[in-house]
DNA sequence: AATCGTCACAACCGCCTTTCG
DNA sequence: CCGAAAGGCGGTTGTGACGAT
């Protein structure tokens, strides 16, 4: 489809906004509301393309956003979800009522992501929030069944982390199938996504891999775990519907049907465990990623072969 | 004092999805 | 269902401030 530039660049004006632009921005809006952003420069005497316009209001002069002076609390949110959702601000933006996307995206490359070689999270594998990503949102905040099957784009092969690729893809996909994560609950992890679930003890984590091959060893290859795991595909995931029940109605999904009783099979953990050594990232973020699925897809975690 | 490099922030751009007639 | 318009998102660039040389 042929799409009609967003600006054009007749006798519009760029760069930094003025106070008598601002103001006239500002009364507009207030007086008319948001939306019609296209339309608006012309109605409210702005020589600026209508994005530019929606732009400077939605970050800068929208009555109750925050800016600046980020608290180390902040940081550490900004970080943990970073590693979870990757590059994507807005879904992070979401657990900060009063900051912007905008706001945090700069933060980040600023400040945070100078501290990613001390918490071992290699900044190359920020993918998960990728533009080319295709999900469908609903109103609700949650994701059809299709677009919940849907394939990932696949990762360039470079060298990362697979680890935190793995829990980036996890964490994408959670996040495309039940919507971003509620905030946290003070440790990071993962459990909160599913309210009722509790947090896995470390013999829990034990229970979690059957269906996964495990690696020959210890040295075991970060790319067979992450393929293991990722082979598993989640295209039966059905979680719109669980989901919807759930978030409806909370007590008619019980906690301990998460599918994974019956097995034992520890060396993943043990292998992730090695992996994980600082505060940023724990590997229950990603046995509660792996659990979570699991709880919507029964499939998953079932059956020691590697079918879903 | 002049120049250069770095940093932080604001803004723009292109692409995608959603909405609506 | 189709196509255009609108909105949204993430990547990138532009620019001014500031410090080092």
């Amino acid at each position: 489809m042929r799409r009609t530039p967003s600006c054009t660049s007749d006798g519009l004006k760029k760069g930094a906004w003025t106070p008598e632009e601002d103001q006239k921005l500002i009364s507009y809006v207030q007086k008319h509301g948001e939306g019609g952003w296209r339309s608006l420069p012309q109605n409210a005497g702005l020589q600026r393309c209508g994005k530019s316009c929606r732009f400077r209001w939605t970050n800068y002069l929208k009555p109750g956003i925050k800016r600046g002076d980020f608290t180390p609390e902040e940081d550490e949110t900004i970080i943990k979800l970073h590693a979870q959702l990757g590059n994507r601000w807005a879904t992070i933006a979401q657990h900060f009522p009063r900051r912007t996307d905008q706001e945090i995206k700069n933060y980040w490359h600023a400040h945070l992501k100078k501290r990613l070689p001390k918490t071992r999270i290699d900044p190359t594998m920020t993918t998960g929030g990728s533009s080319s990503s295709s999900t469908t949102v609903t109103a609700g905040g949650t994701k059809t069944d299709t677009e919940c099957a849907k394939q990932q784009p696949s990762e360039p092969k470079t060298q990362r982390s697979a680890t935190a690729l793995l829990l980036n893809k996890l964490a994408t996909r959670v996040t495309q199938c039940v919507g971003p994560p509620r905030p946290f609950n003070g440790n990071g992890t993962f459990f909160h996504l599913f309210p009722g679930c509790t947090a896995p003890q470390s013999s829990d984590n034990n229970n979690i891999t059957d269906s996964l091959t495990t690696p020959e060893s210890g040295n075991a290859n970060d790319e067979g775990v992450l393929n293991d795991i990722m082979a598993c595909e989640f295209s039966s995931l059905s979680c719109f519907d669980e989901l919807n029940n759930w978030q409806n109605n909370n007590e008619s999904v019980v906690p301990g049907a998460i599918q994974v009783a019956n097995h034992t099979d520890s060396t993943t953990v043990n292998y992730h465990e090695g992996l994980w050594d600082d505060d940023a990232i724990d590997d229950h973020m990603i046995f509660d990623t792996v659990r979570s699925l699991g709880f919507y897809d029964s499939n998953l975690f079932s059956s020691s072969d590697d079918s879903p």
